[in-house]
Parts: structure tokens; C-alpha cells; sequence
DNA sequence: AATTTAATTGTGATAAAAACACTTAAAAAA
DNA sequence: TTTTTTAAGTGTTTTTATCACAATTAAATT
């Protein structure tokens, strides 16, 4: 037996919703898309799947072609299949999601690559499906970094409490009081105090801190609650 | 333009974990496969998505064909895309988890379709990656319990508290006070209590409940914690 | 030296979770 | 019919976690 004779072939691409925060609001990556249908219209880092590639491979491959971003995190979120979903041949689409710290690349994806970062409520409209694949995004992030401290991966390794607790704010769109915050913060053991301040935020100056790996890896599992009242999170 | 040229298209399939619960023990339900490769082995409910269909319409229509079910809660869990998943043919498959009520179907699916429930710990060897795919489904149907009222979904419409605890201590492998766990289920809002007791159970017999839908659905989207201490809960 | 700005720190009140044991209904056995 | 057996049902106390809340400090600027 050599094929599944009769079954029908698909095309099979990925989509990667890339996240990033610049200290001010999260943002999303979006890129002119380099061919027809759409060319030139806003769009995921998107690309079809080699025959010799997984998907994971397939992913960050795409996120490297068309970003240059290498080793970031990047998690499958969902499978859009609609048969319609592409205009031009039916299509199906495993979508991921990357979390990069913004600043890192920053003048690398606009020199080298022509992405653009955009904040979620100034995205444009963006091609076929993937408004949809942004919202499931946006919701997936929410749970699970109101549960695992993901968000860490869209801060620089230096950072002090008060950015993480901003980053916190504008994901969960809440006020967080900074007290609690930064007790509960300390609390899980993932956070290692450096000697040195961040002077650019304030006079005083913040004190940097960095993960510990070792707990992190050993505590990602654990259930956080940095959020005091979760309601605006829904299931993904 | 018509066609995306020089891509490579290939297969997707569906494959379904259903889970069920018989009063005592978690299971999964195994179909043996009827065609090449690995026909009249043990495989999990799968087959390939049609031209004119979404994966969802896939996945439903392949459980209904291969055990009968229809109308179960039916969810999308991963896609698995290793190029050499199938040594026939590459093959993607999207896995779908499926809850069901064992007892409702029970006679259909054995004496229709061939198909048998397996414990947790009684697996039998599965084909391809596909127990790879149980696991993950186990870990996600506990991640998303821990949270979400999902597990009513494995119990007749009828069913005592007894029952519910039973269900929640197999799924999460642990022991609970029932004290506390009729406490904080109660306090959900999510239960009426009938006039009619299950008498199969115990010489006192235990008060039937059953779900209040609109209750249901409205907190479905809340935390729910039912279990004491979800150590044993692991990231999708 | 005074002012400004944001970082840092602690405590008491309230709510939720956990630990814990006896009573009761009803069938079965004596 | 009485006693025994079995699992269901129910409350309180202790402990822990969460929440609300404000004064002090470091360091640059005026």
C-alpha cells in the first residue's frame, strides 16, 4: 500500500499572532502580505507548510522568514478550517502564538522586514479569518497567563516590578493595587532582586529584577493569581 | 488566479478521544480500525475531512459514524502534524476531545459499532501517535475541569452529589471532603435538587439533582475550584 | 535646601478554604 | 419488630488567602 487512494489533498499553511509589549500597551505584529490574493494588505506571518516540515518547524520557520525572530515563545492556539476561508483554494490554518520582547527586535522587524507593531484597538483590518485567530489569541493569552507567568517572555530579562505590574494591567485592562501586586509577585519565588535600578522610569529609580529559571520552570505549572478579580477571563 | 501552484497539498484527518465515565472509572473509547495500515488494531475514532466540510463538521460526522453519537460536547484539542506520523502518507490530524455519557450509549456503541471502553490504566496499545494524543487530552480535560463545569457533561441528566464527587475525585485522582465539596458545589447555583432519590447506591438513598441550564451556561466562563489542591493540573 | 516624583514597605479587616465528626434514613439481618 | 449496617446528609472552628488602605524613602530637579 503505497497511498490513501481516493482521499482528497489539502493545502495546510500556519499563522502566528506574535505579541509584544513596548512598556506601554501590548501590540500585535502584522505584515504586508507578499502575494496574491491580498498582496499588499495587512496580515499574520503566515505561510504554507513544507512537505518535510512539522508544524511547530513550519511555524518557526514563517516567524523567522518573515521577522528574523528565532527561539521566542510559541505556542499552537487553534486549527481554522472553514472550507471557505481562503478565496482562491481551500486552505486550512494552524494558527500559534508568539510572546517577544518587543524592544529586542524592534529595529531589526521594521529595518530588515517592513512588520509593523500595531496596539489591539488600532489594528487594521487584517485578511480572511485572522481577526478571529487574533481575538482566540488575545483570549488564550489572558487564561493562561492568569494561571502561568508567561508574561515574563514579553519582558527584557532585566525588568522591575513596576513594568511587570503595568504589563499585568494592560493585559487584564485592570488597575492592580501595588502593594498586593508586588507582594504576591515576590511571593512566588520566581523573581531574583539584582543590585542595580532602573533609572529611566523615575527619580528614585526601580530596582531590576530577573526570573529565576530554575523556579520557573519548576512553577510554571502552579496556578498564579496575580489578577485580583478574573472575570474578563474566558475559556480559550 | 485559481490555484496556490507549486504548494504541496496533503492529508488531514480528524481524530476524536471520547471520554466517558461509568460510575467508577474514567474511560476512553477504541474503535478497531478498519482499514490499512494498522487494520483491526486499536485506534481512537478517526477519519479524513472532506472537501465541503469545517473540521468541526468533520469531527462530528465521523463520531456519529463510527459509534453513533450525535450532539455530544465535542471539543478541538490539537493538531498533530509530524511529517512521519503516518508511515503511509502524510497525514495531519486535528484531535478533538468528546465528553459523553457512557450509560446513554453504552448498548448502541458496542452492539452497533464494535467500538469498547478502555480505563485509563487498561489502555491497549493505540496506532501512530495517537497515545500522544490521549495524554494530552487527559491533561486538557483536567486543566479545563479545574475551571469549568465541563464534567456534568459525563453524567446522565439525573445524578447525585455521591456521584459528582465520585467523578471529580477519579478525574483528579484525589481525595475530597464531602462536606466541602457539597458545600461549594451547592453554592454554584449550578444544581436543583429533585424530590426522587437514587436508591442503587446506598440503603438511604441519595437525592437526585440535575443541572440548572441557564445557570449553566451563564457561569460557565467563571473559575470554578472544586478540587482542594490542583497540583496534578498541567498546562494544554 | 526645598520640591517633586515614583518606589518601597506593613497591617488590620474580610472572605474563602480546609479540617474535622456526628446524626439520619432506610434497607437488611437477626 | 428490633437491631444492625451502610452511605447520605449536615455545622462549626481553624486556618489561610485576599483585599483595602497610607506613610515613608531615595534621588533627581529646582
Amino acid at each position: 500500500m503505497q497511498k490513501y487512494s481516493k482521499q482528497t489533498r489539502l493545502l495546510l499553511a500556519v499563522d502566528c499572532i506574535v505579541f509584544g509589549f513596548d512598556g506601554e500597551a501590548l501590540k500585535i505584529l502584522l505584515i504586508k502580505r507578499g502575494f496574491q490574493p491580498e498582496k499588499g494588505n495587512w496580515s499574520l506571518m503566515g505561510g504554507f507548510v513544507q512537505p518535510d516540515e512539522s508544524l511547530d518547524q513550519a511555524s518557526n520557520r514563517i516567524l523567522k522568514e518573515l521577522t528574523g525572530l528565532e527561539g521566542v515563545y510559541l505556542e499552537q492556539l487553534h486549527t481554522f478550517g472553514d472550507p471557505q476561508r481562503d478565496p482562491i483554494e481551500r486552505t486550512v490554518s494552524v494558527a500559534y502564538f508568539a510572546l517577544i520582547d518587543i524592544n529586542k527586535y524592534k529595529k531589526q522587524i521594521s529595518d530588515d522586514y517592513h512588520a509593523e507593531w500595531f496596539t489591539m484597538k488600532r489594528t487594521p483590518k487584517v485578511i480572511f479569518d485572522q481577526q478571529e485567530m487574533v481575538e482566540l489569541a488575545k483570549k488564550r493569552i489572558r487564561y493562561k497567563a492568569a494561571m502561568h507567568p508567561i508574561l515574563f517572555e514579553l519582558l527584557p530579562s532585566k525588568f522591575t516590578i513596576p513594568q511587570l505590574q503595568n504589563l499585568y494591567e494592560n493585559v487584564f485592562n485592570t488597575a492592580i493595587d501595588k502593594r498586593n501586586f508586588s507582594k504576591r509577585v515576590l511571593a512566588t519565588g520566581l523573581l531574583i532582586k539584582l543590585n542595580e535600578k532602573d533609572k529611566a522610569g523615575s527619580k528614585r529609580g526601580a530596582y531590576y529584577y530577573q526570573l529565576n529559571m530554575h523556579n520557573y520552570y519548576s512553577k510554571f505549572q502552579a496556578f498564579m493569581n496575580f489578577i485580583p478579580n478574573p472575570d474578563s477571563i474566558s475559556a480559550s
